[in-house]
RNA sequence: GGUCCCUUCGUCUAUCGGUUAGGACACGUGGUUUUCAUCCAUGAAAGAGGGGUUCGAUUCCCCUAGGGACCGCCA
């Protein structure tokens, strides 16, 4: 026997919605124990619940992990072409009396739920069915696993340590439906053990499930795998995130033009730390992730640290690569960018991106270039006293022919001089004309972006419109 | 309600029994800046409570309180 345990890893969604940040984390983290390892990390895709499963959401699943650069090995595992073996192993549980017919009806068991809420204790189901011996001809039952009775278990879990509870606390549950279908305990238990899965990691929502499947492993004498534990992520108020929360999924966070490096790296230490380090380059983050470093308690999401930590690699993006993000980013979640200005923004990304936290921002900063409006409403906040001044600013410009930084400053020196101005003055109104908003980036910064056509192009136009509203 | 888990600044976290309890985000103040932002400097901010153990407890143990997860023929 080979001694050496080679290290293997999963990730098993179940493909009912978008993949949500939880899910990536857990992805992020097998993911990273298996590289650490030098080991493998498969993806399963948990189908079995035919009713909520669709196609579209295993699509989703597998780009969105390609997103992320989250590479599983070799081809996805489909659990739904696996059923056959999950209801043989069933099959041999009930022959081997590790598992037994039950017959109640849903009402029957209501009726005892129903009877224990009454008397108001725990309801397990009473197990009745363990005691018929003769199958019943021509009605439906499921199979259930018998679940151990006496003693304790202790998981020893990687991440939690040592849970111990009484064997009783599980009941006997089903594995295999009335309609012959198995159910997740059984598929999960069946399918770790086919693949060799030596190490379990999920989130704390399945602890309970880890005693069950362990029982299964136990009485087909199966290896089983190690299990972690993590601690869920919880929302802003507290709770487990559920699909209705804001942001919970990794579309949420692309939609907003969240890199995928800067998420992965949120992610990685939302549980996790190494020392006081916060930034974390992939090979980095393989070197030195465990699971002894994982916290033992949730841990709540923070936009505003996603959104810094964005911050911090879009502005360590080269500018070569950050165009392509942003072009595909815009063709995606806002309007396509035109090809003609793709050159001007990548010449202008470093004013541009010096001020923003994501795509998104980026997007907006640049608009102005790509599609420019001068709406009433911000042609009301220009001062009209200083349109002789501005007038006279354009005249000069048109005649020096150039917007250069060196000219410009020239200009507007002497004016500020000669009237008696701020810079302010001139400064804001040219602004709101030459982008539409009295928000932007420098003067001198948006002049060498627009060029000198589009420059006097602007102003022009401006005073066209000006004046005919002084006519009317 | 039962079972299990968790508890350090607002948030994510560091601390291998002895620290002025550290960092990051957010926040406050000051400065740089024609706007927004950036940037620089600086400040405020935490061991849930109560018992033990110990020369010494944020750290180990117990209790209480608070929070969470699970309790499906969903996964």
């Amino acid at each position: 026997m080979n001694n050496i345990q080679k290290i293997i890893t999963r990730f098993a969604p179940s493909p009912t919605g978008n993949l949500h940040i939880g899910g990536a984390r857990t992805a992020l983290f097998n993911w990273l124990f298996s590289k650490n390892q030098k080991g493998k990390f498969l993806l399963r895709i948990e189908d079995t619940d035919i009713q909520r499963s669709k196609n579209e959401y295993y699509d989703q699943i597998l780009s969105t992990l390609k997103w992320l650069e989250i590479n599983y090995d070799g081809e996805p595992y489909i659990q739904s072409k696996n059923i056959e073996s999950h209801i043989n192993i069933a099959n041999i549980l009930l022959k081997n009396e590790h598992a037994y017919k039950c017959y109640c009806t849903e009402q029957e068991l209501e009726e005892e739920k129903r009877l224990c809420l009454e008397k108001k204790i725990p309801y397990t189901y009473s197990r009745k069915c363990r005691n018929i011996f003769e199958d019943i001809k021509n009605k439906p039952f499921v199979i259930r696993f018998k679940s151990k009775i006496e003693g304790k278990t202790i998981l020893k879990d990687l991440v939690q340590g040592n849970v111990e509870i009484n064997n009783n606390t599980i009941e006997d549950f089903v594995i295999l439906r009335k309609d012959n279908k198995p159910t997740y305990n059984l598929s999960a238990a069946v399918d770790d053990y086919q693949m060799r899965i030596s190490h379990v990691i999920r989130g704390d929502d399945h602890k309970i499930n880890a005693f069950k499947q362990i029982q299964i492993f136990e009485c087909m004498k199966w290896n089983i795998p190690e299990y972690a534990h993590i601690p869920l992520i919880h929302s802003k108020e507290g709770k487990k995130l559920s699909k209705r929360d804001d942001a919970s999924t990794v579309e949420d966070y692309k939609k907003i033009g969240i890199l995928p490096e800067a998420l992965r790296n949120y992610l990685l230490r939302l549980g996790w730390s190494y020392k006081d380090k916060e930034i974390f380059t992939e090979e980095e983050s393989i070197e030195l992730f465990n699971l002894k470093n994982i916290g033992k308690s949730p841990s709540k999401l923070d936009f505003d640290r996603i959104k810094s930590i964005n911050e911090f690699y879009i502005k360590s993006t080269k500018d070569e690569n950050l165009i392509d993000k942003l072009i595909s980013y815009a063709e995606i979640y806002k309007t396509k960018i035109p090809v003609q200005f793709h050159e001007t923004i990548k010449k202008n990304l470093f004013f541009l991106k010096h001020k923003s936290k994501s795509l998104e921002d980026i997007y907006n900063n640049s608009k102005y270039i790509f599609s420019y409006v001068l709406v009433e409403n911000e042609i009301k906040k220009i001062d009209k006293s200083k349109l002789t001044i501005l007038k006279n600013i354009l005249f000069l410009i048109k005649k020096e022919k150039s917007v250069k930084k060196d000219f410009l400053q020239n200009i507007f020196d002497k004016i500020i001089e000669n009237e008696k101005i701020k810079f302010k003055d001139i400064g804001q109104p040219l602004r709101i004309i030459l982008t539409g908003s009295e928000y932007g980036p420098a003067i001198y910064d948006i002049a060498s972006s627009l060029g000198f056509n589009e420059f006097i192009n602007r102003l022009e136009l401006f005073f066209e419109k000006i004046d005919k509203n002084i006519k009317n």
